[in-house]
RNA sequence: CGCGGGGUAGAGCAGUUGGUAGCUCGUCGGGCUCAUAACCCGGAGGUCGUGUGGUUCAAGUCCCACCCCCGCAA
C-alpha cells in the first residue's frame, strides 16, 4: 500500500524479490493540475506497467474493503506513504503483520513530512525506520533503522531520492528478517518523539528577519516542492535555490543588498543569504541571473511578507 | 467548462496611440590590464508560436481560429 514516488521505489524493489506481490492498494486518482485532469498516483502507474492488480478504495473502513482483504488474503502488508489510516481489522489481518517504511529516525519526525522537516530544522542526519504498524500514527514497534547524513547541499529532492533508495533497501532487509522468523521489536521512546506535521503554505513564507541559515534550510527543505516564497514589488516570488555567504550587512532584513554575478543577495536577521534560483509569479523556474537580466529586480528592493 | 500569465535572437525581458524590432546576459573577434567573471570597441544571431486567416496603404503591435508552455488553487 502506497501512493507517491517515495513508495514507488519500495514497490519496484519488492517486485525484484522472490516474494509474491499480490496486489497494490493506492489512493484513488485525483484531479490535479490545470483543468483538473485526473492523475493516477505514481504507484498505480508502476503497478499497471508491472501487471500487478491495483485497488483504489475510497475508504478502508467498509465491508467491500474487508471483502477485498479476504480475497487477497495477504500474509504481510507493506505500507509506504499510503496516505490513509489503516483500521484495526486491517492491521490485524496479515499473518506477519503490517509493516511501514518511514522516512526518519523514529521516534523523531513521526507524521506526514519527515524529510522536509528534518532539513528545515537543520538536522545533520536522518534516516529510514521500518516498523510494525499500530493504530497510533507512526508509533509502532521498530524493526530496523538506517541513518544517513543530510549534506549541506541537499534539498528536499535529493534527500527524498536518497531516502527512497535507502527505504527500499531497508524494506528488502526487513522483509527478509520477517521471513526468517527472528524479528526483534524495539519499542519507541515516546518521550523523545516529535511530530513532523504536513507542510502548510504558511510554513513556506520566508521571514527574512530569521537567520540566513534558517532561511536557507527552509528554502532547500521545500525545494523543488512546494517552494518557499516572499513578495517583491507586489508580486509573489518563490525561491528554488539559495546558498549561505560570509557577507554581512546592516541593511534591514529582506533588502536586496547586491546583485553580484546575477545572484540575489538579501539581508537577513543574521547574515546575508544568496539566492540563485527563483520562480516569479506567473512564470517558470529560472536562474536568479535570468531574473536579474530581465530587469525584474534591483538593488535596494525589499522582500516583504505580504503584498 | 476552477483562476490567471505567456509564446519576440542561446537565456531572461521591452516593444509606446499599428509604420518591417530593441535591452541585459551569454556567444564570437579585437583592445586594455600583472590579471579578471571587471572595463572598452566591434560582429554574428530573430520568417516576432501556427494559420498560403481577417482588418489596413502598412501588424510583433488590432480581430478570429488553432497548437504549445507556465503559475496559482486543489
Amino acid at each position: 500500500m502506497g501512493t507517491p514516488d517515495f513508495a514507488k521505489v519500495c514497490f519496484e524493489s519488492l517486485l525484484t524479490t522472490e516474494n509474491d506481490v499480490i496486489g497494490v492498494i493506492t489512493q484513488p486518482d485525483k484531479p490535479k493540475g490545470r483543468g483538473y485532469a485526473l492523475m493516477p498516483p505514481p504507484v498505480k502507474v508502476s503497478a499497471l506497467e508491472n501487471n500487478i492488480p491495483v485497488y483504489q478504495p475510497d475508504t478502508l473502513k467498509d465491508e467491500s474493503f474487508a471483502n477485498l482483504l479476504e480475497k487477497l488474503d495477504p500474509e504481510l502488508i507493506v505500507v509506504v506513504a499510503y496516505g490513509k489510516i489503516l483500521p484495526k481489522n486491517v492491521l490485524d489481518y496479515p499473518k506477519y503483520g503490517c509493516i511501514n517504511v518511514h522516512g526518519s529516525l523514529l521516534p523523531k519526525y513521526r507524521g506526514a513530512a519527515p524529510i522536509q522537516r528534518a532539513i528545515i530544522d537543520g538536522e545533520k542526519t536522518t534516516g529510514i525506520t521500518t516498523m510494525y504498524m499500530e493504530e497510533g500514527l507512526d508509533t509502532g514497534d521498530m524493526i530496523e533503522m538506517y541513518e544517513i547524513a543530510i549534506r549541506p547541499e541537499d534539498n528536499f529532492e535529493t534527500l527524498h531520492d536518497k531516502l527512497a533508495d535507502l527505504g527500499a533497501y531497508a524494506l528488502m532487509s526487513t522483509v527478509k528478517v520477517i521471513a526468517s522468523g527472528n524479528v526483534k521489536r524495539y519499542k519507541q521512546d515516546d518521550s523523545k518523539s516529535t511530530y513532523a506535521k504536513k507542510i502548510e503554505k504558511a510554513d513556506c513564507l520566508v521571514d527574512f528577519s530569521k537567520s540566513a541559515e534558517e532561511i536557507h534550510n527552509l528554502i532547500r527543505g521545500t525545494s523543488p516542492f512546494p517552494l518557499s516564497f516572499a513578495f517583491l514589488n507586489g508580486k509573489m516570488i518563490k525561491f528554488t535555490s539559495s546558498f549561505l555567504t560570509d557577507k554581512t550587512s546592516k541593511e534591514p532584513a529582506g533588502k536586496v543588498v547586491s546583485l553580484e554575478k546575477g545572484n540575489v543577495y538579501v539581508a537577513t536577521g543574521d547574515g546575508v543569504i544568496g539566492i540563485d534560483g527563483v520562480l516569479p509569479e506567473g512564470k517558470g523556474r529560472m536562474k536568479a541571473s535570468d531574473f536579474v537580466n530581465g530587469r525584474k529586480i534591483s538593488e535596494g528592493d525589499i522582500f516583504t511578507s505580504e503584498k
